[in-house]
DNA sequence: GACGTTCCTCGTCACGGAAA
DNA sequence: TTTCCGTGACGAGGAACGTC
């Protein structure tokens, strides 16, 4: 059944470590490649604004849903209101929950080095644990943007395998739950289930209660069978983790697309001012 | 074909937060 | 307080690829 059934050693040494450095590393990994796809294109753009034009952008028309005005500074002093091209501006991946976390994280690991070496771990693990889920950071955004889909609570349907029936070996007894058929068969016990344990509600009422236990035996089996359940569970959580992590991802990749097409528009667009403000030659 | 490397997927463990 | 869920980390296995 499991080509990992082995006992990790020396996990929670190293886990402190490892979740500080692993995770930020991980972390800004994906900031900084969405970070850098986005600012190879930005400094395109600064490099030409700050030898004609000042540009800057209103504030009281960066709310989401207000169009952008722009105030583009000409070189005779006179400033220009530009409605931008894009009327609601996306709100940026580096504001993202899950970045703003990171940036803290990267706060404390580039403080002086030796107080960093003193920072309470625990202090550390609560800043990494403010990671909201992928599922909370995706529908924010998409409560945001409209044209993001939101994770939904089930399994959607692109993983092509109907109704999603597992079978696998699972220790002698016979239990149902609310969402999954436990069938013992002799030799080789089954179990079907029919919808992702993120579904199950918590509590799952078991068929044998403890209170009916008496035997060392009786118990032994309660306690493998909760275990294998256990694994059960945290393996179908761990899938659909797994997949909503890659939503997640597909999701920043798309929105940086977005935020490129956008940017490049903007360029065209000062590159279009610059034409008209600046004085002609002839 | 043998081998090494890299990347991906999966199951499991550990942990924190949320819910009961 | 206990139980459950979500997720990062870890290691194993396998596929794909390049090199010899």
């Amino acid at each position: 059944m499991s080509k990992c059934g082995r006992k990790k050693y020396m996990r929670t040494n190293v886990r402190h470590m490892t979740m500080e450095t692993v995770e930020s590393q991980q972390d800004r990994s994906v900031t900084h490649s969405v970070a850098e796809h986005s600012s190879a294109h930005m400094q395109t753009g600064q490099i030409s604004v700050p030898t004609l034009a000042q540009v800057s952008v209103a504030g009281s028309g960066t709310g989401r849903g207000s169009p952008a005005v722009t105030l583009v500074q000409l070189p005779s002093g006179q400033t220009v209101q530009v409605q931008g091209v894009i009327q609601t501006p996306h709100p940026s991946v580096i504001q993202s929950p899950q970045i703003q976390t990171v940036q803290v994280a990267t706060i404390a690991e580039t403080d002086d080095s030796a107080e960093s070496e003193v920072i309470d771990s625990h202090k550390r693990r609560e800043i990494l644990s403010r990671r909201p889920s992928y599922r909370k950071i995706l529908n924010e955004l998409s409560s945001d943007v409209p044209g993001i889909p939101k994770i939904e609570e089930e399994k959607s349907e692109e993983e092509g395998t109907p109704p999603n029936i597992a079978t696998m070996a699972v220790p002698t007894s016979i239990y149902q739950t609310s969402t999954g058929q436990y069938t013992a068969t002799g030799d080789m016990p089954t179990y079907q289930i029919r919808a992702p344990t993120t579904a199950l509600p918590q509590g799952v009422v078991m068929a044998a209660s403890p209170g009916s236990l008496h035997s060392p035996q009786q118990l032994a089996e309660e306690a493998t069978r909760k275990r294998e359940l256990r694994l059960m569970k945290n393996r179908e959580a761990a899938k659909e983790c797994r997949r909503r992590k890659k939503e997640y991802v597909k999701c920043l990749e798309s929105r940086v697309a977005v935020l490129e097409v956008q940017n490049k528009k903007l360029i065209e667009e000062l590159e279009t001012l610059k034409d008209i403000c600046s004085p002609k030659t002839d």
